[in-house]
DNA sequence: AAACTACTTTACGTTTACGTAAACTTTATC
DNA sequence: GATAAAGTTTACGTAAACGTAAAGTAGTTT
């Protein structure tokens, strides 16, 4: 139970951050199934959850194609006959491979990303030395200033 | 040191399993600069590193353009003027900020896919019992057969 | 020399994921 | 009842990341 039940789509647009016209784009590739009141769409609760996997999904770096196929699956899946049940469980371990490998790119980015900040570190402070160097006098001056 | 000093756009097309296309599009773009022998290309092992985190920044999710920023920022580093160095560490700071954006995201996907898979298995469970009723009087047979 | 292979440039085409402008409708407010 | 506020459709535009010919060059094999 969500705290609310409808959303219109500037709230929601407002709450993650996207324009509307990207939500409508999303229910025009049909990852987003709104009713009616006239023109007006009404979001349920189910769309915001959707949104908000689409968004990840993005982060993630899924295409809006590969998360609609997803949705899709999922929808089958619930009304589930054996091979539809099988093909999801098969496309799961795909996408844990995937996780996998992300996982390892980030590892190794943080890596990297450690090294690159000892370096510049390590450069700041020959530059530091080579200040002191020039003008050691105003060194106790910047000191009793640093509070 | 690496194994190879130089490399041809197809060996480096093949090791990656990437078009040759897109590496000559990523020259255009200032991602690789390969020096010449005439008209062909001839990459360095410092081109072929590039190339490698082209494609991991890729599979992260990210653009073309990030990546460039980067390469380029890395480079001014090198050369390092203070402000630059500076530069450079609030930079890593946001990227770490990604990642663990990233590695929140991650989570939360595995953590759905465990449920989605644990239903998945039940609804199949289901389907096996219903089988079962139907057709108790083959269930030996079946069973002697497995091996 | 002809053919084959690997590489090149030029340039137009394509898909994805929206941006943006124009011209309405509906509802709320003054 | 005018006007603003929020929503709508239609439709053309755009940036990114290549795909896909077309036509040429350079070296090497037969």
């Amino acid at each position: 139970m969500d705290i609310k039940q409808t959303y219109s789509i500037s709230e929601l647009a407002k709450e993650f951050d996207v324009t509307t016209r990207s939500i409508r784009f999303y229910e025009d590739q049909e990852l987003l199934r709104p009713t009616r009141r006239g023109q007006a769409r009404i979001f349920s609760s189910k769309d915001r959850v959707r949104l908000k996997l689409i968004l990840r999904g993005k982060r993630m770096g899924f295409s809006l194609a590969e998360t609609k196929e997803l949705f899709d699956l999922w929808d089958e899946t619930l009304s589930g006959n054996e091979k539809q049940l099988l093909k999801m469980l098969t496309i799961l371990e795909n996408k844990r491979a995937q996780l996998e490998q992300q996982k390892n790119d980030i590892a190794q980015a943080e890596m990297e990303m450690d090294t690159a900040e000892a370096r510049c570190r390590e450069a700041l402070a020959e530059l530091q030395k080579k200040k002191k160097q020039q003008a050691p006098a105003k060194e106790e001056a910047r000191q009793t200033a640093e509070n």
